[in-house]
DNA sequence: AATTTTTATGCAACCGTATGCAGTCAACTC
DNA sequence: GAGTTGACTGCATACGGTTGCATAAAAATT
């Protein structure tokens, strides 16, 4: 900056001026203009953010850590709000935890050490308190993607999953005649694990059926995880005509699985997933679950830290429910 | 620090000293680290490492430029590099370029203006004068995953896919007694669909097969443009009796397009892809396809990048080879 | 006891940019 | 023609750290 200011026979701070015109309300004669944009052309230069950053308080950056890079729903969300960021002249950090607690921990302290304007998260441990905090260090607009009862005091975008999955075991037991449905499912700390696993339980008992315990299988949302609990569930004395499972991935796994022992699905065993990533169409028999809506999801919540950041928000929390829709299909 | 070096009762210069104590060769009483120290505690201080970066010209920060996040290759690439680099304290920005050139040159004037200490990418249009250039205006190592020609004069790891290519396709012809080989690609701007193609011909040049010009389709890497082009295949008056598909996701799709179309696989057709991505083994038949090493690439690329960044490697160029490897499965 | 060396600390400059404040100059006002 | 105003521009400082250099105190040497 200081070469250009020389080139073009001026102070730094009217190259900086120039070169933030559009932020700064001053006047700049156009001849000053037209000397620093050709000193900066002719030198290539490129304003270092890094320096504007710690000078402005301000990063143009964003964060967001989403819980499981290999999960396409994720995918949908990170595009979207990179789009909308893209269009702000922001860019995003991204941070994948693989749903571990270590990982959220770590990118709190990463946000603390490398502060950015803004944070998206879908944290699965992390508690209220720990959010809380993180906001009170950084004064940092968060959004988190959960359930908002969870983090009761910043912006939430959720799917309705526990609504959604209780209509959806209902109707297995309404419309499909099924009596004896299983559950494949992940740990109960996790969020969504213990919202769909309520809504299961809310559903089943509302209709007036018993579940045995065996019924009820925990994975880690892998594919791996959804054959060995498929495999589970069959290999029981009396298995159940119908499994809902907590996500698509360990659907195709179980899919998978109840193909190995020779049975047919949905004729022997009914299958519904949760999610409706792309290779739901893709695997035959094409799989029944419930769609979630990531771009929604995405659109919301970089609108929501955005609007926070523009200061066009900045009163009482906003709850944006996006809700999910049942997808029949073969499965079922 | 200010506040920290007053309760402390030092100056602010010792408290840096302290918290950088590692980096730095100078002595401090061992008095003075603990009153720091414990005032660092009580105000729960951290350091602002954007601060720190300006300073030292040194940022504990790598970017690597993926050229699609919905391909688990990536993934594990992504999860090993930021494993190695979590280990050095550093973090990670991932940008995705969606195979699009104009997002790879984003990444690169993003990369110039807020400067990182090494970069990874995986470009698929850029020019070697595109990246020379990145080189020269920022001073950065680069370690690209790309075949070395491309780009002569960076530190490259790349999987040897021309030859991969061309052994698979001479298996099916000589080992499978396929006479009439389709392919299904990808632009051969891009240095994978060249490569592979280039693979292909050759294969079935040597072999003394002609390959009809309806024979070659192209898609995008994705799971439809598979579906697409495996459907143009089929319906040809003679259709192949054996598709080389340049990618994992369009094959997968070509087996869905040939089921939809009532044909075998593999016995009416067979199907061999590219990747070896975890639903190859999901699908049914389970996917013929040539193995690649995302992890040992992700190794390999970090591992050269910060033996520049550490100053370990500085002389010529390296050039990492991962051989690829055919697994053979159901759809052959 | 005087000198040299070592150890520990502080002062001040610097990284690259943004901005409050003061100053210059031309154009207006009266 | 003196005073006022407004449009531009530069000086100096700040952002939050790191580090070269100088110095004071302590230890070692002579």
């Amino acid at each position: 900056m200081r070469d250009v200011a020389r080139l073009a026979g001026v102070s730094q701070s009217t190259v900086s001026r120039v070169l933030s015109r559009s932020t700064s309300p001053i006047q700049i004669s156009q001849d000053t203009v037209q000397k620093v944009l050709d000193a900066v052309d002719k030198l290539g230069y490129r304003p270092n953010l890094t320096a504007r950053s710690l000078r402005g308080q301000k990063t143009n950056m964003i964060a967001i850590m989403i819980a499981d890079i290999s999960n396409p729903m994720y995918h949908s969300i990170v595009r979207t709000v990179q789009a909308i960021a893209r269009e702000r002249d922001y860019d995003v950090l991204i941070a994948n935890t693989d749903h571990v607690y270590e990982n959220e921990l770590h990118f709190c302290e990463a946000i603390i050490r490398r502060p950015v304007d803004g944070v998206l998260m879908v944290p699965n441990h992390l508690s209220n308190d720990e959010i809380e905090q993180l906001i009170h260090i950084t004064d940092i607009p968060v959004v988190v993607l959960a359930w908002p009862s969870y983090y009761p005091r910043v912006d939430a975008v959720y799917g309705d999953d526990l609504k959604a999955t209780y209509d959806a075991v209902r109707w297995l037991v309404e419309s499909k005649g099924h009596r004896r449905v299983g559950f494949i499912g992940v740990s109960r700390t996790l969020p969504p694990g213990e919202r769909r696993r309520t809504g299961f339980d809310r559903a089943m008992t509302d209709a007036g059926l018993a579940v045995p315990p065996d019924y009820i299988q925990e994975g880690d949302f892998s594919i791996d995880s959804g054959q060995r609990a498929m495999r589970a569930l069959l290999q029981l004395a009396q298995p159940p005509t119908a499994v809902f499972v907590c996500n698509d991935l360990m659907a195709i796994g179980a899919i998978d699985a109840a193909k190995d022992l020779n049975c047919r699905v949905p004729e022997d065993v009914a299958v519904i997933g949760f999610d409706n990533i792309p290779e739901a169409t893709i695997i035959r028999p094409r799989l029944t679950t419930i769609a979630q809506y990531p771009v929604e999801m995405g659109q919301q919540m970089a609108h929501a830290v955005f609007d926070r950041i523009e200061g066009l928000s900045n009163g009482t929390r906003q709850v944006f429910e996006i809700p999910c829709r049942l997808i029949e299909r073969e499965s079922t």
